[in-house]
RNA sequence: CGGGGUGUAGCUCAGCCUGGUAGAGCGCUAGCUUUGGGAGCUAGAAGCCGGAGGUUCGAAUCCUCUCGCCCCGACCA
């Protein structure tokens, strides 16, 4: 049996005091539990304790993207500036891109985005109307060269990203793959544990009403935001027919106010009529959905065949998740003043096993047996076995914020029973050992 | 990119003003005692004081330049 979950094995530092360099919560506690630490600016490395959960959170996101009707593709990070050049962006990008020369002079670029590469890949590959619509997607790493890189994980310059694009023959086929985006986010968001809104976002030169920010409510947010309390109610449907019409939905989600601080208006009449329903706060952006029509299909000439025979240039969407954002934006969410909260669906562990004598042999003998039967159940368990003080283990394992702590103590032993934790309500019971595996799925 | 701050042990920081060759707490190692919310005692290891120049008999300390990091603002998943 791999032996790793064992404290006194899996690779975790995790700190007493605060870094001064983490000025925001979030940041701060994903460095004091031992997920990241940073290398440069803005890029950090991954721990396996954050690790564990940027990939829980990569999976669900995957999962949705599948659900919805998109496929995973793999795009390069080193791009050829040349695409670039045929959108028009390589000039207008500005400093943010990260502009590299390889050995022969060619200018190369890391990606801050895919939409040239996506559209190259759209036009080699796919020339008839009948192949449409087509939604490609890929989780991978970006890197945009921000001025002022912050707040962790939240606001990096390497990051994490789902970016999905979408294609289509028409407009109303454009806003069907946006509606099947609009509606995957609800999901993802809401399966992740957050409370995400969408809210109008700009649209740019293309104007219309094809661009939601979804944003999660956190004191600590980067931009205002405004609402009608009516939002943080509503719930997300748990079976979705991608097949089906959505817009009813996505009406529903959108028929409310709900705008960041740049499209909100205080004056409007949409406003001042909802003023005793209006909610102030702070928001994090943890997606985007986009449609932008011809802007790259046009420049680039990515172009199909029609029912007709005629050439029609297709209709593009872009729908971006900051999957790393979003690890810092859970915990944003989620977490008091002991530590982390996880949301059962991304905590690295599901259940944090408290032995707190080690050395003593009933302890001892019943710690391993609840450690090897969770572990043979498929529950996911980090052991805490070390030879530490009970207090050292407890702040510990707050800090990292299992959604379960299982306590075993000699005195508990000798009586038959444990301790079972909930890390979010605090609440500690004493139970059988058999009621509490079961209580634990095992 | 403008403004501000800060780099001294793994972490948090003192020392700098008033130059004399490096300290504390936590962490780490060993031992003893402890053992249900970050223990106590003893003994240790650990720092080219961010880097480069300069002033000086002598620089962590003064001067110049440089690099990193953090914060506020303008920009963004």
């Amino acid at each position: 049996m791999r032996n790793f979950m064992r404290r006194s094995v899996f690779f975790l530092p995790t700190l007493k005091e605060n870094p001064a360099e983490a000025q925001i919560v979030s940041h701060r506690l994903m460095l004091r539990a031992g997920m990241i630490r940073q290398h440069a600016a803005g890029i950090y490395n991954w721990l396996p304790l954050g690790l564990r959960v940027l990939r829980k959170v990569e999976r669900i996101v995957r999962e949705e993207q599948d659900a919805a009707g998109a496929q995973e593709i793999l795009m390069p990070t080193v791009q050829s500036a040349e695409l670039w050049r045929e959108s028009g962006r390589y000039e207008d990008y500005g400093k943010e891109m990260l502009r590299i020369t390889d050995r022969h002079e060619r200018d190369m670029l890391y990606g801050p985005t895919h939409e040239e590469v996506v559209t190259d890949i759209f036009r080699q590959n796919i020339k008839t109307y009948r192949d449409l619509p087509k939604m490609l997607y890929q989780i991978h790493w970006k890197f945009r060269d921000e001025v002022r890189p912050r707040f962790g994980v939240m606001r990096g310059r390497e990051f994490l990203m789902k970016d999905n694009y979408s294609f289509d023959l028409d407009f109303a086929g454009a806003r069907r793959s946006y509606n099947r985006m609009f509606v995957a986010y609800l999901r993802t968001f809401a399966r992740l544990g957050l409370k995400a809104i969408p809210m109008r976002a700009d649209a740019g030169p293309i104007g219309g009403d094809l661009s939601h920010e979804f944003i999660i409510l956190a004191e600590t947010g980067e931009s205002g935001v405004f609402c009608h309390k009516g939002l943080l109610e509503m719930t997300v449907p748990s079976n979705v027919d991608y097949e089906g019409d959505l817009q009813l939905l996505v009406d529903e989600w959108t028929s409310l106010y709900a705008a960041t601080d740049e499209k909100h208006d205080p004056g409007s009449a949409e406003v001042t009529e909802i003023a005793d329903e209006l909610v102030s706060a702070r928001g994090i952006e943890i997606g985007h959905i986009f449609y932008f029509g011809t802007k790259y299909s046009k420049a680039m000439n990515a172009v199909v065949t029609g029912p007709g025979g005629e050439p029609v240039t297709v209709e593009m969407g872009s729908y971006g998740i900051g999957v790393s954002r979003l690890v810092g934006g859970i915990i944003e969410a989620s977490h008091d003043d002991a530590g982390i909260i996880w949301p059962e669906s991304v905590a690295p562990f599901k259940v944090g096993l408290i032995n707190l004598k080690v050395g003593d042999a009933t302890t001892d003998r019943m710690s391993e047996a609840l450690y090897i039967t969770l572990r043979k159940a498929g529950v996911e368990v980090l052991y805490d076995d070390r030879d530490e003080r009970a207090g050292a283990k407890f702040a510990d394992m707050d800090l990292i914020g299992l959604p379960w702590q299982l306590i075993v103590g000699p005195k508990g032993v000798a009586r038959g029973v444990v301790e079972l934790k909930n890390r979010a309500t605090g609440q500690r019971e004493e139970i059988s050992v058999d009621a509490a595996l079961s209580r634990l799925g095992a």
